[in-house]
DNA sequence: TGACAACCGGAATGGTCATTCCGTTAGGCT
DNA sequence: AGCCTAACGGAATGACCATTCCGGTTGTCA
């Protein structure tokens, strides 16, 4: 048993033994190698099988043997989380930005717009998604800051008369559960994917909508 | 229960052995209380931890083997697809009904609302109807005729002006897998469906809706 | 250049199922 | 009542995986 590290680090990511010291730093350089390699590998893999696919394709498509992909990532759940990461980064980044534009219904449709171009790129995204949306509460993850920011976007498309106003935060995790759920079983065709989110769209910002409490009429049928 | 269907025994419910005779006579008495009460198993059991629960936690609910629970689906799958047929049939017949009707647009929408009821309460159906949403090539099983008689409605509600017209029936694949999975994902509460398909059902009868065509760009926004 | 970890590879381990096998039990019919 | 065989139950089998272990390899630093 060589695990002599103390620093916890950030969980998940970077765990067991030291891919990176405490403060940071690199360390071999044919490690940093392997944790790229294995990221990309896992990448490719699991975005083709799904991610029910086995540790040991990845690490072949790898190159590597199963034990270093075990020193880089402690848990297969750990691996996913990272590259899951590496999708939401930048949809964060876009969320923040839309936040601060003058045009909050164009940013949040914008913002659902790349998530579904991300997630028809990587399935396990959606289900990560998916899973996240369970219950939005505390924002300490990057999958939970985006739900977040993706809330604070609707509530200012609202505010500005954009989004009908009796859609509730619970409403856009299923909808983006569905969503994820639905490109996730036509990952091919993304196309499809355009046209379902222009469907939910609509529906969104509808002048003349069905009531979203109790009785359940549809408002233009009959 | 009430399988209203005029087929003889749907491929897969009846395999192996012989629960019922060549010509279809019943047999042994306990043998058909014993499927009975694996069928009402699996249902509770499956409803409760997905269709990835155990066999054998299926078995103990029903207070029987496994063995026998064997002798009555040869196969894991046959048996989830006898319980799926169970709640499909009825569907079935109301989407017959609906297309009688003379409100497309409404039996539309009630077909849309009862199939998230069952959605709602078991499970697998929604990995099911999604699965099978796939390709709706032939309608060869129950599951298929479902989709088919759905699209019907679909075009009858289009041609009385409730629908959109641009709306084309992969589209309605995708919004019933997702619908699907939005309450697979969110089984306990019920409240949530209904809004999630309010939304998608304001989304289909929108009189100014975003073009699904190519660009992508939102219709209310900016 | 030599030594010492850190790293590596991949066989071995442990656990979770679906499915099969076979000795035992008990309906149904004469 | 007694036989014959469909039905039972549940231990045993076989696959598939995530994860661990450990002897061998190789960057790195003095």
């Amino acid at each position: 048993m060589t695990i002599p590290v103390v620093n916890p680090t950030v969980a998940g990511s970077e765990p067991g033994p030291a891919v990176a010291a405490p403060d940071g730093s690199p360390t071999r350089a044919d490690a940093r190698r392997n944790r790229a390699k294995v990221m990309a590998a896992a990448q490719s893999v699991f975005a083709a099988h799904g991610v029910s696919a086995p540790m040991e394709d990845v690490a072949r498509q790898a190159g590597v043997g199963v034990g270093t992909v075990y020193r880089h990532f402690s848990t297969k759940e750990a691996l996913v989380e990272a590259i899951v990461a590496d999708h939401i980064g930048p949809l964060v980044e876009q969320a923040r930005l839309g936040l601060e534009s003058d045009d909050p219904g164009g940013a949040f449709f914008r913002l659902l717009q790349a998530l579904l171009d991300e997630l028809v790129s990587f399935r396990p995204l959606a289900e990560a998604i998916a899973a996240t949306a369970e219950h939005l509460a505390g924002a300490r993850s990057q999958k939970d800051e985006l739900v977040t920011l993706a809330v604070a976007l609707l509530t200012r498309a609202q505010d500005a008369g954009t989004i009908r106003p009796d859609v509730q935060p619970e409403d856009l995790e299923l909808l983006l559960s569905g969503l994820a759920h639905a490109c996730d079983r036509h990952g091919g065709n993304q196309g499809n994917g355009a046209r379902y989110l222009a469907i939910v769209w609509d529906g969104l910002r509808t002048a003349d909508p069905t009531p979203l409490g109790g009785g359940l009429l549809p408002a233009g049928g009959h």
